[in-house]
DNA sequence: CGTTATACGTATATCGTTCTACATTTCGAA
DNA sequence: TTCGAAATGTAGAACGATATACGTATAACG
């Protein structure tokens, strides 16, 4: 019963009307290409060509082809010029929208791609790794030219996998000697040293750091790094004895109670270095709520210098870093790369203290 | 260009070798239907059905083809699929990421998404016009299967016209008689009437409502739907007289001389009703920098509830809704749409006051 | 003035799916 | 048996663009 040695079933001739009309004709309203070809009198590999401005087109022709464009008010469809050419979308791919620090990013990437002719579209991997691989697949397939993938929780070979296949630049993931795509990233590790030595230069001995756990067993992933700094710069002060690092889970989780255990303990930190504004503002909170001065008793530096450290209630000294510098180079790396370039390129951007009252000295 | 990838001089035989073979070899590597098909010794007509699982598909056929797919790891290429049937992609458009509310949105539709194999891809419209016709465009020329519009700045009859190519639901954008898309609103109006009433019932008759500028003019807009209800509980409670709206643009500029000067004046009001929370936090940083008691000297209600306001530091009363059950019911509005529903459908949900310090009686 | 090179246009194969219109088999009932 | 309906599978035309290969005017050159 095997049916498939039966030869082909011989489909009987069935041929189609002229189909220069009919085509037209049949998805009405639709505005395609051929539609323009017809308006413009001219065939529709012109009208191609004009759209991609390519070689072989006279002033004439060109002109004719936009009028018809412009009258018809056309647009080619990304899906069927996905299926030869480009599409001329990018991908971005950011791990969650609750760190007030990745819209930053987000912005300058579209600052750069405004003024191209590429769009993005992002997904939202919400710290999921399976999540971020569908997303990153389903990117793929939707053919788009290239993909920003913003703190990914991907390990580093398969991210150089997906590179295979499409052009990659990453944010937010420390791997510099990745060949297959490029990185940009803050200089993390002289970040937290620089908050680490400004809290011991304050005279804390005891500066605790307050990670991000989860991911921060990887060297690669932007917690290490700034572990890496406060490590760095507690040795350096003659202080490893005193290096005590305490990880918690996202700090938008409600409430803390480790965090007020640790403070309340008698041997309580006179000085925390956060890696992230969110997180130290949840020590500052629970300061407020066991009575503890700031900056008298306990010294807060955090990472990111968002707006909300800004506040006057919160006054928080923080860690600068330019989200929008960083979206921007990722963005001109990304379209390099979309135009040929093989070449792997790892960007570090500066990072500084903006001091303000939760670590002000006196 | 990298002409040796696919160019194959032997491209253009004009009539073509069998194409079988041919047409599997010629994409280095890249698995499509026809290389399942080749695997499972069945034609692309039956792993397409199996794809789709269409009607008329024996189990051993599903079984065989199932398992080549599983075995050559394949994957359709959204684009392609495009061309002819579903993406299973939506779109989110959304107008900027700095509003910690928006996230929530996107949290509660991709909750739904995730149960479904749809995905969503999201564009940021910088709270531009242009930009925002320009994604919607886009997209529908990605020819995504439906569009989840968040507080867009585009008017009802646009919107509208896009929504006769392509299913829209759109949250945040009061237009209950609608009747080519759906909407999905928090009840804005009762929100700022609650919390009127509730600086009212303070004891404070001087209650001066701070609205965002330069959308506060269109009915539909969030923001008059707020400010109506503001009007509402004044008129209402016999303060017409004292009705006081004052309007600034985005509040994360950083200074805010206006709301300085306003509560410095000898008339200042002795409670504020924010549009946002953020806007409150920047009336609650005046107050402190004026020297005023929150809440004895002003009580301050924002709205959305979001995180901050939860903060210690800041102990913000504010109007709740639910981001995540907008996003949520949004998204399941959409899906009904795209399998054909299409009356429309207005859905309004509830908003109620959270109290706390800033606003807390005695 | 013939030859070429070049600029300009066109025809059409192709990308990877979907889906309609058959072809074939199976099966139960007449 | 015989026959039709139901079930299963296949062929191949779309979908709407890109891009290659190839004509054909036109300009340039000797």
């Amino acid at each position: 019963m095997s049916p498939e040695d039966k030869g082909q079933g011989q489909g009987d001739r069935r041929q189609m009307a002229p189909k220069d009309i009919s085509k037209i004709e049949q998805n009405q309203g639709r505005v395609t290409i051929r539609t323009v070809a017809a308006d413009a009198g001219v065939s529709v590999a012109a009208v191609s060509k004009v759209m991609r401005n390519a070689y072989g087109v006279s002033d004439g022709l060109r002109g004719r082809v936009l009028a018809s464009i412009a009258r018809l008010n056309y647009r080619p469809r990304t899906a069927a010029r996905g299926l030869r050419g480009r599409t001329f979308t990018v991908g971005m791919l950011v791990t969650n929208l609750h760190n007030p620090f990745l819209p930053l990013i987000i912005d300058g990437a579209n600052s750069v791609l405004d003024l191209s002719h590429y769009k993005a579209l992002m997904g939202v991997g919400q710290a999921d790794l399976p999540m971020e691989t569908a997303l990153i697949e389903s990117m793929i397939d939707h053919n788009m030219d290239g993909l920003i993938l913003i703190a990914p929780r991907l390990s580093p070979d398969v991210v150089a996998d997906f590179a295979r296949r499409i052009p990659i630049v990453v944010v937010a993931h420390h791997t510099p000697d990745a060949t297959g795509y490029d990185t940009v990233n803050a200089d993390d590790v002289r970040g937290a040293e620089i908050a680490t030595e400004a809290l011991i230069a304050l005279g804390r001995p005891g500066v605790v750091m307050l990670n991000l756990s989860g991911y921060d067993d990887i060297p690669e992933s932007v917690q290490w790094q700034r572990a890496l700094g406060y490590r760095h710069a507690m040795e350096r002060a003659g202080l490893a004895a005193n290096m005590r690092l305490m990880a918690t889970p996202h700090a938008t989780a409600l409430t803390k109670p480790e965090i007020d255990q640790m403070l309340a303990a008698p041997d309580r930190p006179d000085a925390m270095f956060c890696w992230s504004d969110l997180d130290a503002l949840h020590v500052l909170s629970a300061a407020k709520r066991l009575g503890l001065r700031v900056p008298q008793d306990l010294a807060v530096i955090g990472f990111d210098n968002s707006s909300v450290a800004t506040l006057p209630q919160v006054d928080l000294a923080s860690i600068d870093q330019s989200g929008h510098l960083l979206g921007l180079t990722a963005t001109q790396l990304l379209l390099e790369r979309i135009e040929g370039r093989s070449e792997a390129r790892h960007i570090l951007l500066e990072t500084h203290l903006v001091m303000r009252g939760s670590a002000r000295a006196g």
